[in-house]
DNA sequence: TGTATATTTGCAACAAAATTGCATTAAGCA
DNA sequence: TGCTTAATGCAATTTTGTTGCAAATATACA
């Protein structure tokens, strides 16, 4: 079986994760992780921490891809719950407690789900743009 | 105030929307134009047609971008309804019937909402891929 | 602690997707 | 029909993500 190492740059992404409230892409990770590793890497150590369940890929509204680390107490199959995207200062949280609800037509077979909400957070509501 | 003109390359984009049973990427645009147009040019045109309500674009799980024709009635101001992304063949199809309900935080304003599901849809299910 | 081995990484090259600037074309109105 | 301005074509560029392979290094185990 193929098991998964903790280089140094996998560490720096994990803290990276720890330290950001919302949701980063990898472009973002990277000018974090400075100069650290090269692009590739970041590429290949997100798509291992998704593939652990340990972080979560979102795609905006826009279509940009962002990763956020994963807070469930247990392993879960499906990410069922809810992201906010906001429009003005275009970040993207968790919305843990949202989740959706709705009725699947039975033909279908549901893996995974994206429920994405976007708009204006609360700091730039406030903000009055 | 800016008008939005129809041209020969608009009406033909529409005209493919109107034939399409599923979402539609600007690839997959592109080459139903059959060399009518530029690449840029369809870009162009899918962003006014999205701009004018007239498109909405979905994002699937894996981050592609596709676009797929309103059905509203009446224009509505936000698409609240789910779409489905079958991972064997890679379609995206409107769900116009599944309606997520949820409820957001005071916060927060939303102004779109994106609720998509992926799995198998019921052709690639009954193949017993 | 040292060594074997399989995972990770860096690098370079590539591919796809999307954007921008600018000169030219054409839609729609008076 | 002619004028104004939106729309287009083209070329260049940026961004985003992928692949192959040799070199580096994390981990298990003697």
């Amino acid at each position: 079986m193929k098991t998964t190492r903790n280089t140094t740059a996998k560490t720096a992404v994990l803290e990276i994760f720890g330290k950001s409230k919302t949701a980063l892409s990898h472009t973002e990770i990277y000018k974090l992780t400075a100069d650290l590793c090269d692009r590739v890497t970041v590429y290949r150590i997100l798509d291992r921490l998704v593939n652990d369940d340990i972080v979560h890929k979102i795609v905006g509204l826009d279509g940009t891809v962002k990763y956020a680390k994963c807070h469930h107490a247990h392993p879960v199959t499906i990410h069922n719950h809810a992201h906010f995207s906001c429009e003005n200062c275009l970040e993207i949280t968790c919305l843990e407690s949202v989740k959706p609800s709705y009725i699947i037509p039975h033909n279908y077979k549901v893996n995974d789900i994206n429920f994405t909400l976007s708009g204006l957070c609360p700091n730039c509501l406030n903000s009055n743009i």
